[in-house]
DNA sequence: TCACTTGAACTCAACAGTTCAGTTCAGTGG
DNA sequence: CCACTGAACTGAACTGTTGAGTTCAAGTGA
């Protein structure tokens, strides 16, 4: 009988097929029926034991920060980010950043569970303040830099004037984002139509107030 | 023994004190800890036995509807409504839009209340579906003819050129609301000086693009 | 007198987490 | 190809707690 009474994690190939089916389960359960969902129904969703659940994740508040945490690795930072790169070379700047926010605000409409979990965790905070931290760092503070990159690049080439740039970045995100954001919060979403006119009427507002004749 | 077994809500002067007490300690606590807090300690917290609290609400439920609905009729309407009604006869619009702008989100920001309430709602929306659009309606439409008139009454008088009235009413906000909203659902505030920066910025930015000579 | 209130004890269900005896299954050595 | 081994898995029963809602006998105040 060892002493050692650390339970560590399963290993190996088999274990590591249970444990992503138990998070998917999570994921899917925790957006639709909230932090509130029985370990039991999570157990069942994903075909396992509940044992094994606690084998993998100990407790219930861990497997939730596993599966937010998880959740912060995959999204949005690839395409969107990579869309605000080409600005700087783009010809016709007005076209590029509708181009970009098209592309941008795609992939958070796209993206309900990202969204969603997001709502998660805002609901959670008093649980689990860390995760809301964790969170901001990913999402806001994670693209600030992008977005306030380019938006340097184009005024250090002179094609916009913007005297504030931490506010310059708040107004991007406020015209072209924050409202997808807000409106989903309530369970409802922006039609593909208005989507649209709000993001070329957003880059014409921001272009009508940081542009310049060379634009 | 009568045969009616429906229990009315108690009435008079003292059961309307209690019903208040009940509702202020109920607000406090599912602000403070969540829809997750017990009746005791709301019961506790009003002074009150948990029994007089089933005698007024019934459940848990109909307790947290109430606390919601209530909190639903007394905000901001009055003040910020009425900041946008003197727009139209301001002479300089830019100076009257950034006073109504100011009133307007200090009546956001200096209601933590409200706005945690909201995100509250939003945290028990598979809870409580109707309760969110209830929210809805009375917070963003029931806003948007205000300030939808107002930037219409502009448009007519020639200060403002408005091609699609649905787009500016969200841009509206977008620069100079949501910013507050998204950040209080992370749990963190826009410092002062930022906010004033985002308003004068915001309603520049407004300006520019939907402005007029005659503005 | 009558409606309202109280406190304390109670029921009942849900749910996190545990225990255990037995089963699956991927290797490993022969 | 087989037998054995051990880690991982299962299912079902169990513990312990928490919390919603109820009951009741007694109190309060207009």
């Amino acid at each position: 009988m060892s002493v050692d009474s650390v339970k560590r994690p399963p290993s190996g190939p088999r274990a590591e097929l249970k444990r992503q089916a138990i998070l998917r389960a999570a994921r899917e359960l925790f957006l639709r029926e909230g932090f509130g969902v029985g370990m039991d129904s999570i157990a069942a969703e994903a075909g396992v034991s509940k044992v094994t659940v606690y084998n993998h994740f100990g407790s219930k508040e861990a497997l939730f920060t596993s599966v937010i945490t998880s959740a912060l690795d995959e999204p949005l930072a690839g395409e969107s980010s990579a869309a605000l790169e080409g600005l700087a070379d783009a010809g016709d700047l007005r076209a590029a950043l509708v181009e970009a926010a098209r592309t941008w605000v795609h992939a958070v409409r796209a993206n309900h569970e990202v969204t969603a979990l997001r709502n998660l965790v805002a609901a959670e905070l008093h649980r689990f303040p860390e995760l809301g931290e964790a969170w901001r760092h990913r999402g806001t503070e994670g693209h600030h830099p992008a977005v306030a990159g380019a938006l340097r690049t184009l005024a250090d080439q002179g094609r916009l004037v913007i005297p504030d740039l931490q506010v310059a970045v708040i107004q991007f995100y406020g015209l072209l984002v924050f409202p997808h954001v807000v409106f989903s919060s309530y369970g409802t979403q922006i039609d593909e139509d208005l989507t649209d006119r709000l993001i070329t009427g957003g880059v014409d507002m921001f272009l009508a107030h940081y542009g310049t004749q060379s634009t």
